[in-house]
DNA sequence: CGCGCTCTCCACCTCAGGGTTGACTTTGAT
DNA sequence: ATCAAAGTCAACCCTGAGGTGGAGAGCGCG
């Protein structure tokens, strides 16, 4: 795998220094740049494309989520990885709703920095875990089910669905055999009826029928 | 610390003994007990009191999913950490809303699951980074932010993305090579180029794909 | 009762899809 | 001028997916 590209954000000098130096003996990890407040992260992200913008979120001028915000609103390509002093910040959520998509805490060791950068290049998210906790927290209080209410579609019967569903989660069908506790034959056989009704080619196909129809979130 | 005192849930016998011989190996977790179906972990959890249950999801007579939410109800002290085959399975919210505490995948490493059990002893969270990650997506689309910044995902060259959009429209190989007019050796090259870099194992998973990171709409 | 629907399973066949390797050209960056 | 990346194409192999046809079990309904 290729180097991380990083750009450091942090209004105090020695913590960015620190950082740089730090970061750049990293396996991985190189600093291209280091940026002194929101709207200089900004305009350097810009110019320099990094994968990753590792940000403070309490800097002058800008905070680090309006330069969150102000990313995103431009489109750039990197991802925000929010290093801060403390996890039960107010602005925790304001970040993550911006579109972090990473949560360190200041006491977080070097290896740790490094699998989370890592982790979010990768297009995954790497949260401190009292910030994980805080978000189930919010699930479960907003009762919030991300998901919608799904018209059944076609003629397609339960077993059906549940087939149609794994199969557009990436499920082979022996997977799915091995999930429905049924034998690849019958799997097969849903598939194929599946097809038919959704008039379908292939499963690719049908991946696509079963975002469309809620069956799947995206 | 004290030990982490630890109830295996697993259907599979070999799954269920490997890791328990596996984990009473690792510093500070101790394993009490073994469970075969959600049935049996909710009963020995409320005998055993363990600190936590490891609990699979897709079990007989009662899910990974009802046990948590049995578990919770009957008030007991244990915290639940999920491990699963599928990281993008349709029930890990519903586990998470049923106050699973932990996520973990089944290519976790003995130290990544020391790691979330002793975490989530502790009270805080952990969950796989992918889950992490649909997580922030469920936060941002509850939230405010319609629009998803039509991020030109991962290092996907213009043609592989041109190619990648055409398979979630669900056209095969020799179409999409009609469509571009190049020979359908040069689609395939794309295609196992687009597959490499995606992480997908084959087209079905593209579609996924696609439309997780808006190349395209439902 | 017979009828239809659903779910389960088996056997056989074909082929598109995917894995691998290698080669040639163009383009842009150093 | 050199190097790397992107795009183009070809030949090979192999597996999973999809097509066809059939069969038995359980269920509800007129």
């Amino acid at each position: 795998m290729s180097e991380v590209r990083v750009l450091i954000a942090d209004d105090q000098k020695v913590v960015r220094d620190g950082l740089a130096t730090l970061l750049d003996l990293l396996d991985g990890i190189t600093v291209v740049g280091t940026a002194h407040d929101g709207d200089d992260a900004v305009r350097q992200a810009l110019t320099l494309d990094p994968d990753i913008v590792l940000m403070d979120l309490h800097m002058p001028n800008c905070s680090g989520v309006e330069a969150t915000e102000q990313l995103a609103a431009a489109g750039a390509r990197c991802r925000v990885v929010v290093l801060t002093t403390y996890s039960d910040d107010d602005w925790v959520f304001a970040a993550l709703r911006a579109g972090a998509r990473g949560f360190l805490t200041k006491d977080s060791s070097a290896e740790e920095i490094r699998t989370a950068l890592i982790t979010v290049s990768r297009g995954d998210a790497q949260l401190d875990p009292t910030v994980q906790r805080r978000l189930l927290e919010a699930l479960s209080r907003s009762g919030a089910s991300p998901e919608l209410p799904v018209s059944i579609p076609d003629n397609l019967t339960p077993r059906e669905v549940a087939v149609l569903r794994l199969i557009a989660a990436g499920r082979s069908n022996s997977e799915i055999a091995d999930e429905l506790y049924v034998s690849d034959a019958t799997v097969k056989t849903h598939v194929n009826h599946v097809l038919a009704k959704t008039a379908a080619r292939d499963r690719a196909q049908l991946v696509a029928y079963a975002f469309r129809h809620g069956l799947a979130t995206p």
